[in-house]
DNA sequence: GTGCCACTTCAAGTCGACTTGAGGTCAAGC
DNA sequence: GCTTGACCTCAAGTCGACTTGAAGTGGCAC
């Protein structure tokens, strides 16, 4: 039974107070109860907090996420739906690749001008190759700074 | 000399034009010159912005790819950096890797809550451990929905 | 030469994901 | 029993990345 207030999840996890509040409103995680007016959560919820965390930095928003993980942290969708998250993140890291491996290349690659390099202009054409194939489910996304 | 005006560009890069202004604004691109008021932009200006996707959609701020690919496309950073920005690409390879596998798992696994299955637990940890290390250079960002 | 329409600028609005601030509550230690 | 400090709620503010709207401009087809 030893709950944690919202402080100590804030802590464990690394995620502000406010933000923790947020999520719950949100319904991407929830209290177990209250001591007094003060949230308490079981210790389960940190390891949702990763789940949601692996979430964002994968480029979903919190409603995807909501999608994903049910309230209770684990999945309920079927499964072709789990798939085609997994096909999309999968995609994603194809397009993560190009980048890193263009900007490997242009960091190594002794061209002045790197717009005339073929091997340049090929990393960067196969990429917008791929980027083109019509298979959007999972979207790229801004990110702001962390403050 | 067959330059482009701004429904060109939007039409070829699917890219609004009130975009293709802000990202002007912001110094991630340029046009070469006007006909009238109208801007014109040259064929280059295309695979400058892949790259700008690319980058958007690895979770870089516009600001940060800027950065990366001067005015003019090419990169004109210290290969030092450009590297970490590559390593700092590779975390985010890893833990997209870790959430595709755990997703995949979840849509697999028979167990009626995965919350007590060891293997969904293991996947989840062992992400979190990643996390934790105090590797951070290119951050996690949240998405906005496109419209 | 006139009308159209794709462009232009600039200010304001929107959206997601939080944070901040004001004002309030309450359990625990003294 | 009183203070303290961590929590509470609710409204408003912020930030990045755009979009929208109003009002204007100018090349080109007719």
């Amino acid at each position: 039974m030893k709950f944690m207030d919202i402080g100590e999840v804030a802590a464990r996890s690394g995620i502000a107070p406010s933000a923790l509040r947020y999520y719950e409103q949100a319904g991407l995680i929830s209290s177990v109860a209250r001591h007094g007016l003060r949230r308490q959560f079981s210790p389960e919820v940190l390891l949702q907090l990763t789940l949601i965390s692996m979430g964002k930095s994968a480029g979903f928003s919190l409603e995807e996420i909501a999608g994903m993980f049910g309230r209770n942290g684990t999945p309920d969708l079927p499964r072709a739906v789990l798939h085609r998250k997994a096909d999309a993140i999968d995609r994603q890291i194809q397009e993560l690749t190009a980048l890193r491996d263009t900007l490997r290349h242009v960091a190594d690659c002794p061209a002045p001008s790197h717009m005339e390099c073929p091997t340049f202009r090929r990393l960067v054409e196969t990429a917008a190759r791929r980027a083109a194939k019509p298979t959007r489910t999972g979207r790229p996304k801004p990110r702001s700074a962390p403050r």
